[in-house]
DNA sequence: AATTTAAGTTTTATAATAAGACTATACTGA
DNA sequence: TCAGTATAGTCTTATTATAAAACTTAAATT
């Protein structure tokens, strides 16, 4: 049947997994990040299907992730602000299959501070004052945007 | 035809995405993350069907994401070191949810230092010595990882 | 022994995907 | 100008994955 959306239910996680979730996206959200722009650099980069990317670049642009616009001669795809967005996530899935999937011979990438060329710190929950906090450590607070239906 | 598995890219993103890239499984992480631990909890508060459900605890199971042992006449299921290791990207994703597809009436989920009661840090990108970056001050470098195939 | 609870498996119809062929449009060089 | 090429798709077909509900199995309860 048809796979269920996650669009509907009133959970944040959900509605970012309704723009991420999809096969191929997180993919090519990253490749946008590595600076590719057009079609066939995403479809010979990835080796997606043509009609596949098609449409996830439809629905990454609907969504405002992506913002297409004209080139000479062909269209262009870049990250918006909230595509930007996307990155703290994009690194910290990087993140964890260098770390729990790894290579035999090592880090695949690491990601650099451009001002000092230093690695830059690992993604995870700081308390407010910088302490890094282990998964126990932290608990939830229910906001006015949500009743009692899922979190 | 078959849908591509991302498993075989020297990618640790796609690495990462082999495992919780599918459908359903970040919302059966994050309830476990909840304290949920049986079948019929996670079954009952997602939705899902109950043959998605089995199939994706068995695969989560054996990426070594929970672990599954015996309770008292029902079978119980939780995060381990290596499951517990994806909070970060779990709390980013449900951050950018709400900040970029917010609820009307507000935030619906904040995440709490226990400690102290105070929210966390914005999870985010940080240089070494503790300064938020901005995507465009991040670079990449290949470690010995990564050859010439895709990052 | 019969009922209930829990954790699945099976079945069936429908939807999504991959692969490659095909199309439309704009640019390029002779 | 006109053939050739690059780019960005769409269309077709076969296969695979999903959802929903009914069914099964095993243990605990009454």
């Amino acid at each position: 049947m048809k796979l269920k959306s996650f669009e509907h239910f009133n959970c944040s996680l959900a509605q970012t997994l309704s723009v991420i979730g999809e096969h191929w996206n997180m993919l090519i959200i990253r490749d946008a990040f590595f600076g590719l722009r057009r079609f066939d650099q995403f479809q010979k980069n990835l080796g997606i299907a043509r009609n596949v990317l098609s449409d996830r670049l439809k629905k990454l642009v609907k969504a405002g992730v992506l913002a297409k616009s004209d080139g000479p001669g062909h269209a262009e795809y870049r990250l918006t602000q909230k595509g930007l967005a996307l990155q703290p996530i994009m690194i910290a899935m990087t993140h964890w299959g260098d770390t729990y999937m790894p290579h035999p011979e090592g880090k695949r990438l690491t990601f650099i501070d451009r001002a000092n060329g230093k690695p830059i710190k690992t993604v995870g929950v700081y308390s407010a004052d910088g302490k890094l906090l282990k998964p126990k450590e932290i608990m939830t607070k229910t906001g006015p945007g949500l009743r009692d239906e899922q979190a």
